[in-house]
Parts: structure tokens; sequence; C-alpha cells
RNA sequence: GGACGCGUAGCUCAGUGGUAGAGCACUGUGUUGACAUCGCAGGGGUCGCAGGUUCAAUCCCUGCCGCGUCCA
């Protein structure tokens, strides 16, 4: 028996302990067509956010929905070794711990520490994954670290060395002096600070005056090598050429013409310093015989250089500004100092100011991988949902900057790169393959790692197989549906569709999927310093897997970012509540789950009616589904559950059941087909929501019979159901009808507990004939306990039962006609009314018609202004003409019923 | 500065060239068995502002205002 209380907690953790162990998520399906997602794989040591828990619920969702559809789903899971972010955890660690730092262990003996915690923690996010729902395929889960996968990325490294497309450069990188390695320019965040613009007084060499000129950063002034000046500045064509006697090191420096320098900013003149900023090392690069001079460290202290004061170095760089500047004013040369908003780069990691910084590293060219990657997007080889992210993608491939990859870093894939004592390298894949290239001189390999997004760019093909021919490989790349943050489409997207291309001659996927962020109620976006995280499995806990999965899936409406909000995750947990009660009626009704994927044959409108609701829903999903809507499909899904089948469906089989004595036609055949279709209703609801809400569909559908798990079940075939017109304008009016005469109770006062009788006024054949039928229904719904029609005499009145009764006496005390002292309710195309002498307030009942009437008389009149509007019946289309003038006669003698009702009223 | 997105009921969001929708919240009411994690009924919006196109605009176009994101 299905338990009175609903609770989660007791079933989600062991249907999926089930289905994992019985290879659910994997079933042998080598004649299906594949279908294939890669996780965008977690942090190996990270945990379980609420943004995970959406990539991953949408991913599920698509994944269990094609499993349904009988397709060979796989869902290729793993873990990325995060190089960055890893060390840090675990340099911190060590720290807290007061254990040796990492420098004073050691490499090896660092990434053992590393290898370690990846050891003690790195079960935690799979561990929520499946707590989530996640029907990965766990029996083949990958690692960016493993040694298949460093065969890979070492490959792919020496081929692009070979090929051309990745080298070395001595250039300007992104340095970060805190965690002392380079990173790339998306790992870069610009913010805006409050900083000072100093305006300097640089003196002429040979005393003749001096040049002013402004920076953010003045400290940078002991790297100066030149000032520039707009070669069209005609303020300063006198001085170019001249030199400048630097104030504090003492050295000469040039005056050059540059178009660098902006006459509009400041005095229009610009102090050059090459080796610490990307737009001065540009100019240098136009005038090389200004030189550069390294003035930083790799902590981004002061060091020894050209000129350089013995007392500023080992200075940090905010106390050499402090100085520099406190030094120029004694000298008297300290134009002005301005505050002012500045652009400021820091590490998104580390959260220090970057320095640009002279080193050598390695590069990918980017953009020559670049061009497939555009082509392919271009022409339609992999398309973008929604679409709008094409745009940002195709901007940045566009305009894409040679790619850092190295790291100064121990923990990732050592590169592949070994030198000898004259210089020479040496890129093979294994070291006996540097030396032999080498000959018999001592090699050493390069100390650096790759960045970690070069090892993430191959996991499409990397997981498969390669560079092993794998049949994995063959079947499973491309795959379909790229699920993931639109704010990774630079860092990895992009640079899956570069690798993929180059490496396996075709796109890594067909679709990206991008979905928004997820935000606080109030549309902040979460981060553990603001303290507004929230965390998923404490959602889990409280609300169930299935509710959260079902508020994620529900909120996520193309191009938007969620913004999460309890309640709404508490109301879907209530509809998992009255799907569970709903069952719980049935089994208790002698419903049990059905046998056959096709409809038991039905006789019944309600049956009819409900089958047609099925295929109209399994079809709304199956649209849904193909166009990522995934807000869609929830939607779709729980207005079947809860509008259709728990407030209408069941309410109205109710009296077919014969559960109770006297409520119409329980005949044991009805009966018989209601069970039946209610059975193979319920099921295909629990197909249609399981890829949402899996644990629920999964415990009731083995509550309902003994069968094989939902959980590799079959997906309706929508085509082949069968659909009644008329079964279902019977039962749209059906409920129609039961919601009038609810609406008018309620407006009157007249308590539930009160039976009345409806009488119709001249009603039509059709009318009779659907009372006739739906007699049961309406009495119990809308609480009518005798029926009488106008057009057939009283005589034929008849009980909820359908039992004929003498209604004279009922007549008689009217006066042998209908006296009108009634709610009247005018429905379709029919009047009735609920006689209720003495009992109703004729003033309420009066308003309650009046408001209907101008109501109506309202549309009326718009309808006949705009039939009325020559330009609108010739120029509009023809069905819109036909349906005002339907709609116009509807409301016309929807009126004229009205007025006289309440002409009957007095 | 460039690009993109958003502005619809108190809140969070769907939606459509032809009389505005949902969930939550709110109001009233209901409990001798599917469900109070509920039922029934109800109130609530000049669809940001101004123009334009159209027989007809919340929807298409232009501008403006406000908010957000990315890039420089």
């Amino acid at each position: 028996m299905i338990d009175k209380i609903f609770d989660p907690a007791s079933f989600e953790q062991r249907w999926y302990a089930h289905w994992e162990t019985s290879g659910a998520f994997r079933p042998a399906r080598p004649q299906a067509q594949p279908f294939t997602i890669v996780i965008p794989p977690p942090n190996v040591t990270g945990s379980l956010h609420i943004g995970h828990a959406l990539d991953n619920t949408l991913q599920d969702v698509l994944i269990r929905w094609h499993r349904l559809n009988g397709r060979d789903a796989r869902w290729v899971v793993g873990t990325d070794h995060a190089g960055i972010a890893t060390q840090m955890v675990v340099e911190r660690r060590l720290a807290e711990a007061q254990a040796p730092s990492r420098t004073a262990m050691g490499r090896e003996a660092f990434e053992a520490k590393v290898w370690e915690w990846k050891a003690e923690s790195g079960g935690t996010i799979t561990r929520q994954l499946r707590r989530l729902g996640a029907s990965c395929d766990w029996q083949n889960e990958r690692f960016t670290m493993d040694e298949g996968f460093n065969r890979a990325v070492i490959k792919v490294f020496v081929e692009l060395y070979n090929q051309k497309l990745l080298y070395r450069d001595k250039r300007l990188v992104n340095w970060d002096p805190k965690l002392k390695t380079a990173i790339s320019d998306l790992e870069v965040e610009t913010r805006e600070v409050a900083g000072s613009f100093t305006h300097i007084r640089y003196p002429l060499a040979d005393g003749s005056g001096h040049v002013i000129v402004a920076t953010t950063r003045p400290e940078t002034m002991l790297g100066d090598t030149c000032v520039a000046v707009h070669p069209e500045d005609a303020r300063y064509t006198a001085m170019v050429g001249k030199m400048i006697a630097h104030p504090i090191t003492g050295r000469q420096i040039p005056i050059i013409a540059d178009e660098w320098a902006d006459p509009e900013l400041g005095s229009g003149a610009v102090k050059i310093t090459p080796a610490h900023d990307f737009n001065d090392w540009a100019v240098f690069e136009r005038h090389r015989h200004i030189g550069w001079i390294n003035i930083l460290d790799a902590e981004a202290r002061i060091c020894a250089a050209d000129g350089v004061p013995a007392d500023y170095v080992g200075l940090s760089r905010e106390d050499a500004r402090k100085k520099v500047v406190a030094d120029l004013d004694s000298l008297g040369l300290i134009e002005r100092i301005e505050q002012k908003t500045i652009q400021m780069p820091f590490g998104d990691r580390s959260g220090v100011v970057i320095e640009p910084w002279l080193t050598d590293q390695w590069y990918v060219n980017a953009g020559e991988l670049a061009k497939q990657a555009l082509a392919a997007v271009q022409d339609g080889r992999t398309q973008f949902v929604p679409k709008t992210w094409e745009k940002t993608y195709f901007n940045w491939m566009e305009n894409i900057q040679p790619w850092c990859v190295s790291r100064q870093l121990w923990w990732g894939h050592r590169i592949p790169a070994w030198y000898a004592a004259d210089g020479r390298v040496f890129v093979a894949e294994t070291e006996a393959e540097a030396q032999a290239e080498a000959g018999d001189v001592p090699l050493t390999r390069d100390e650096d790692v790759l960045d970690t997004w070069f090892s993430s760019a191959l996991w499409p093909f990397g997981t498969l197989g390669w560079p092993d021919a794998t049949p994995d490989l063959a079947r499973h790349y491309p795959g379909d549906v790229l699920v993931t943050g639109f704010d990774i489409i630079f860092f990895w997207v992009a640079r899956m569709m570069m690798q993929g291309l180059h490496f396996m001659d075709e796109v890594p996927f067909r679709t990206v999927y991008c979905h928004g962020l997820v935000r606080d109620a109030k549309g902040q976006k979460m981060s553990k310093s603001k303290g507004n995280t929230v965390d998923p499995l404490g959602l889990i806990d409280k609300y169930g897997a299935d509710a959260l999965r079902f508020t994620l899936t529900a909120m996520e409406t193309q191009g938007r970012d969620i913004k999460l909000n309890e309640s709404r995750i508490e109301g879907y947990r209530n509809f998992a509540t009255k799907l569970w009660n709903a069952a719980r009626f049935c089994q208790a009704n002698g419903i049990e789950g059905s046998t056959s994927p096709l409809p038991p044959a039905a006789g019944q409108a309600v049956n009819r009616w409900i089958i047609g609701e099925v295929k109209a829903t399994a079809r709304a999903l199956e649209q849904a589904i193909a166009d990522y809507r995934f807000d869609a499909y929830a939607d779709a899904i729980y207005r079947l559950v809860w509008n259709r089948f728990c407030d209408w469906y069941l309410e109205l089989i109710k009296p077919l059941l014969g559960a109770k004595e006297n409520d119409g036609g329980a005949d044991a055949a009805v009966a018989a087909e209601t069970r039946a279709v209610a059975g193979w209703a319920l099921d295909q609801l629990l197909v249609m929501l399981h890829p949402v809400m899996p644990f629920l569909t999964e415990e009731l559908w083995h509550q309902l019979a003994i069968r094989d798990d939902l959980i590799l079940a079959q997906w309706v075939n929508s085509a082949a159901l069968p659909e009644d017109a008329g079964a279902s304008a019977d039962i749209d009016w059906l409920i129609g009808l039961i919601s009038e005469v609810r609406s008018a109770r309620t407006e009157l006062n007249v308590p539930t507990s009160a039976k009345l009788t409806m009488i119709s006024i001249q009603e039509t054949d059709e009318f009779f004939n659907r009372f006739h039928t739906f007699k049961g229904q309406i009495s119990r719904l809308a609480g009518i306990s005798h029926f009488g029609f106008s057009n057939r005499g009283w005589g034929t009145a008849i009980n909820a039962s359908g039992v004929e009764f003498d209604a004279g006496d009922m007549v008689a005390a009217r006066g042998g006609q209908f006296n009108g002292v009634s709610i009247q309710i005018v429905y379709s195309d029919t009047t009735f009314a609920l006689p209720l002498d003495g009992v109703i307030d004729i003033a309420a009942e009066k308003a309650r018609l009046e408001k209907a009437l101008a109501a109506a008389a309202k549309e009326r009149d718009a309808l006949a202004g705009r039939l009325n509007n020559p330009g609108f019946t010739e120029k509009a289309k023809p069905e819109a003409v036909d349906k005002a003038r339907e709609d116009h006669a509807a409301r016309s003698a929807e009126a004229e019923r009205l007025a006289a009702a309440l002409a009957r009223l007095g």
C-alpha cells in the first residue's frame, strides 16, 4: 500500500542505488541510435552548488527523456583536476595545519599531498550528483588527470607544437603575483576602483622646460624608457626627439611621436613603460630603440634594475608608489593629483592586482584554430540555444588572442618539453624521445604545467578513449548537446570547438544549450563572500530531490537568469504530494498499473477525454524537448497532473467506480473500463514526469504494479493515440457547467451542504442528453440533487441516480410553472435555474446577473464595432472575421438570455 | 565606448498581431477518508514611456527612460 505520508527521503537513495547497481543508466542498446551528453566536469575536490544542480538537472532531464524514448543514452561523466583551485585549497590546508609549505616540501611531496586530498574529498561531488538523481554513466567515470587523459593531453601538446600551432614566446603576460603564475586573459577580471591620476613634471634634459605626464601607477616610472606624444599634436612637435632627464633614475629617455598618445587625455603626453603595460609594450614594438626595463620581481616587488635607486629595491609596488610620489613631491615635480575611478585588472582566483610581466610562456595559436570553430557555428554544424549566444561566441572568436597555456603551478599536466643547457628545446611525448632527439646532452624538463582548460578542451573525445580509435569514440563523438552556463562559453565551449575540430575533424556537439545563472531571491549573484548561497543538498533534505529538480526545470526559461525562491520549491514539493495522494486514491480504488503502452478501449466520454489529454500533453512535451523549452515541459506536465487528472478526471470517475452507492451508473463494465483507463493514464503521467521527478515516479510505478523499472519504460507513442473531439467537447461543457454552478453558489453564499434542484429552461436536446449522461458527476460536483427539464414536462424530472420521480409537488408549489425566484445561470446555449425561494438574496442575484450582462454586452459591442469597420471585414484574415462573427453572435445571445433572466426576477 | 538581454498582477515569470496567463502571496469559504503539503470560489494588470507601421499593437519598427550582463 502507498503510505499515507509522502516522504521522499524514504525512497530516493534506495532507488538510486538500485538503478546504479542494475545498470539502468546504461542499458545495452547496441541497435539504438546513440544520444550523448558529456558532463561539464566539476572540480574533483569541489562540492555541489546550486549552479551544478541546475546544469545537471537539465542534462538529466534530457538523458532520461531520450532513454525513455529508446535511444542509447549515454551521459559521460567525470571530474576536473582544476589546477589553480585545487592547488590553492591544498596550500591553504597545509598552512592551516601548520605543515611545511608547498615550496618547503618540494614538488613530489606536494603532488602527493594533492593526490591525498583528491582521494579524501574527491567522492563528495559525485556522491552529491547521485543525490540529485543524475543518471550518469558511472562505470566509465573519468578524471582529467587519469592516465589515459594525460596521454591525450601530451599528444595534443606535441602535435600542436609540431604543427607550429603551439610555441614558446617571450612577451607580456598577465602575472598573478600572489599565485606566482601566468594566467590567461580570461582569468583576469577588470574592476573599477577608486584611484588617483598623478600628474608629474618630467624635466627636459636641456633644461628648456618640462613635459607633464599623468599616470595611475607612478611607481612604474622607474621603468620608463620614453615619453610619447601624438605625431599630430602641434603642442609637442618641437619637442619630439629631445631627451628627458628622468628625475629618479637619472637615465635620459627620449620623447617620441606615437599615435598611442591621446591628445585629449591629460596633457597629451604619456610615459611609456614597456615591461609593465600592454599598450606601452605595443609602443615599444613600434620603436624598438627605446628598449624596456623590468623593475618588478615575481611577487611584484621592485627589483634591481638600471637606474633604480637602491633604497627602492625590495619595496612592494604599493610602497614604491608612495615613495615615488613623496620623492617627486620633494623635488617639486608633482603638478597635481586627481582622484579618479580607474580600471584595474584582478586575478579571478587570487583577487590581487594582476601585473603585466615579461616572461617566457607557451602559447597556442588560437587565431588559427578559431577559424574552423567559427565556420562550424556559422554554417550550423553546431547551434547555440538560445541563438543569441552565437553572437557572443563570434565576437570573441573573431578577436581571439594567443592563448597562454603554461602555468607556474605544480598540480596539472606537466609540459612535455625538455631543455638543453644551450637553450635548445625538445618537445616529445616521452623523455626518451626528447633525449633521442637531443643526443647525448643533459636535459631538464619544463617545470610548468598546462592550463586546466587545455585539458578540459579535450573532454568530448579524451573521455571516449582518444587518441585510440575506440568503438566508444566512433559511436559517441560528436555528442548531441552540451548543457552549460553561458559564463564558460569562452573558457570551455570555444576551446572544445577548436580542439575537437582540429583533432577529430568534427564538431564536439551538435547543440550548445546555454542556461542562465542561479541568483538569490533578490536577483543577486550568489557568492560565498555575500553569504547568500543556498546549499542544494540542504534543499534536497528539506523538500526532496524531485522538488528541487522540478523547480529548476520549471524556472529555466531561455535567455534569463533564475531567481531562486524557496517558496517555489515548496510549491513543487506540494505538487509531488498531490500526485502521491492521487496515486494512493487510485490504488485504494483498485486501479493498477497497466500492462500495455497502448490505451485500453474506452467508451465513456471521460475516459476518451483523458486519453486525448494524455496525447495532447505528450505532444507538448515532445515539442518542449525539441525546442529545449524546459519551462514548457514542466508547465505542461504540471497542468496535466494537477489541473486535468487530479482536479477533474479523478473527480469525474468517482461516480463510475461504484465507490459509493446511489450516485449513479456504476455498472461493472463501466467501472472496469474506467479502472483500466485510469491505470493507463496514471502510468503515462509517471512516464512523462519521470525525466523531471525520477524518484517519486519510480516509487509510485512500483507501488502500482509489479513490473520492470520505470527508468527503462517506454515513452507513449503519441501519434498512435486516439483523440475524440466529441468527448472533449462534452467534458469541456461539463467542466464549464460545474464551474458556473459552483461560482454562482459561492457568490450567493449557498452552503456546500445544501443540495439544490436544477431546472433547465428551454433546453436543447444536446443539453438534455449531456445532462443524462453526466447527472452523476453534476450531482456530486455541483451539489445538485434533482433535475427538471422545462421542454419535457415537469414529470420527467429525475433525481441524481436518474430515477424519475413525480415532480408534481415541486411544480405545484410554484403555481404550476417556473416562477423565477432562483439563481439563474446562462451557460452555453441554455439557461437553467436553481430555485431557492426565500433563501437567496434577490438583490445579490440581480447584481450578479447585471455584472455578467455588462461583461457580455461590452464584448458584444466591441465585436460589433470591429465588424462594422469596413477596414476590418475587407482586410483582415477571413478566419479572424468569421471568428469575430461567431463570437458576436454568441455574446449577443448570452446577453439576451441574461436580460431575460433579470426580467424574470422582476 | 561597443554588444546583448530585460522592463507584463504584490512577488517570480510565461505568452500572443485580433477580448491578458500561471505559480506563489492575498480575500472568502469548506473537513464523517486520495490530498489542509488540500478543495471550492474570488479580488488584482492603461503589458516601462513616446512616436510609427497596421483594419487592429502588450506583441513588429524607431527613440527615450530604468535595470542587468559581457567586452574594450
